[in-house]
DNA sequence: CAGTGAATGTACATTTTTGTACTTATTATG
DNA sequence: CATAATAAGTACAAAAATGTACATTCACTG
């Protein structure tokens, strides 16, 4: 009989954290077989079943529920612990540089990364808002929140969060035109959206994607534009929920037959990947996040 | 460069209580080979040096001591994952036969076996002090607590703790007689024993070590009763530390030149070794025990 | 209702970890 | 001062864990 090992609780969190075997192999630096074998070796070290298996991914039985809290106290004790023996805080020094899409850096990270950096007062921490791609290669970042991953490469890569977008108008804009009740009635519609020469990420594209044929009528390469030009009623505009839900007056158009899915990914050189530094920063922006699946997957407007 | 596992804390933890890569290894069923390197490993992953390593054993840096807290809280938490994934408490039922040597038993185990009882009220403990080895192979016992490894056999086996026996007279005795200042005083002296025919293991054999040619002149094959003869001034005995310190009335006998020193062995059937209720009561006795170094050691009359 | 995508599952080659046998070093002992 | 005992260190063989490539399953989509 296999025997029980404190390591496996490390898999053990991090499958049940993303409900994916995939998804927490990369955020484990591994693959998904090995962390289907520890999961199996852990349950069957505790003659207990703690996930239900099914192709689309893991969820936590019930006896898995009652034992994340333990787990928890495990990880955050073990973090400790590696912390202390680096020399805590005051060893973490330097600089990073993030390079983070602008809908996810202002309207998100924004007003938490300032937390972080005054707990760590010689860690410098440059976020850069970008609409293109930053090399990675040339080290023009350090770590980079994108909208895929990339196709090969020294990169660890791993997906940090789902999210979805509506179409949006102001309660303005909408009292003023004629009821939308389906997809064809869009057409008669201003459209906000991205300059279409500059889409540099195919993620991007959003109306190709949800309105073929359509074109914005007002384009702008940043987003927080896009959101003024639809609160003062412009007209129609694709935003993500997480971003949209902050503003009474935006209200979804046709949201349970029109929406898009996206995912935030988490990439940086393998290099310095497991550096203190980084492993911080990703680490405290992961810790956000957490618990966070309502308002970036909007699901209230699917019911 | 190495990553930092959880697993390798028990490791840590191990070593840092036996101070031996030897005992610690024991105690976690491997070799000291294995237990070495994930020291080394995990050195390496922290960049910090845990130990310093001699041809003794492995003692705590000052860091190493500082992180200690921290690894047992993991140790805790961990333990009390495992145990509710096994439905914690109510699953531990059965019944577990305990075979201890007569003095550990009944100075030492007595009166915290029962505490530890209480808290499993269905598992139901018996506890045999023996004079005889009991036969693990017969599985006339579970648990067997010995002055010695087995040579060999299917059975896991760890040193428990080491421990010191001294001469002891009561004060009354002593008074009686002319002070004792050297080894060859002692010949003219009453002595108390174990029946040298019913020696039943190679440990208990004092006499011949420590005063060869001496023979007991009241024997008894129990401790208790040689204990009680010499608080009652019949003469002189051998005694374990831990078990003559509790009587103000027993003074030691030239105790820097004449003591012994003996081991506790901890020894149980391969097959059983990770059943919870072996576990749970093997870690309560090895609980107990630690920081009871000076009781069991006497280093206080050797200084 | 076939095709695509994204997930889990399986088989085998590779890498890593572990254990055994032996060597070395230090302490206690006669 | 040699010897025994006990611990850590080293080298290589055995065993186990891991990663890659491929198969399978299910949901979504045109």
């Amino acid at each position: 009989m296999r025997q029980f090992t404190w390591d496996d609780l490390q898999y053990f969190l991090a499958v049940a954290r993303t409900g994916q075997l995939t998804t927490a192999a990369r955020r484990l630096r591994t693959n998904h077989v090995t962390v289907s074998r520890r999961i199996d070796r852990l349950e069957e070290a505790l003659s207990a079943r703690l996930f239900e298996r099914n192709p689309r991914g893991y969820i936590l039985t019930a006896l898995g529920e009652k034992l994340i809290e333990s787990a928890e106290i495990v990880e955050r004790e073990a973090d400790r612990f590696q912390n202390e023996a680096s020399g805590g805080t005051i060893s973490l020094s330097g600089v990073v540089r993030l390079s983070i899409l602008e809908g996810f850096a202002n309207f998100f990270l924004a007003d938490r990364l300032p937390l972080m950096a005054q707990s760590y007062p010689s860690l410098s921490i440059e976020m850069v808002t970008i609409q293109q791609i930053v090399s990675l290669s040339r080290r023009e970042a350090d770590l980079s929140i994108t909208l895929h991953a990339t196709r090969t490469g020294p990169y660890h890569q791993e997906k940090l969060m789902p999210y979805r977008l509506f179409i949006y108008g102001s309660k303005d804009y909408l009292s003023r035109h004629p009821e939308i009740r389906q997809q064809s009635d869009l057409s008669s519609h201003q459209f906000i959206g991205y300059i279409e020469d500059m889409i540099f990420t195919p993620g991007l594209d959003y109306m190709r994607e949800i309105l073929p044929g359509l074109r914005a009528s007002y384009q702008s390469s940043s987003i927080f534009a896009q959101l003024s030009a639809t609160r003062s009623s412009f007209g129609l505009c694709i935003l993500p929920y997480y971003i949209a839900c902050n503003y009474p007056e935006l209200v979804p158009v046709l949201p349970r037959q029109l929406h898009l899915n996206r995912d935030y990914w988490l990439i940086c050189h393998e290099d310095i990947v497991s550096t203190p530094r980084i492993r911080v920063l990703s680490n405290f922006i992961k810790s956000e996040l957490e618990n966070q699946t309502e308002i970036f997957g909007g699901q209230s407007l699917l019911a």
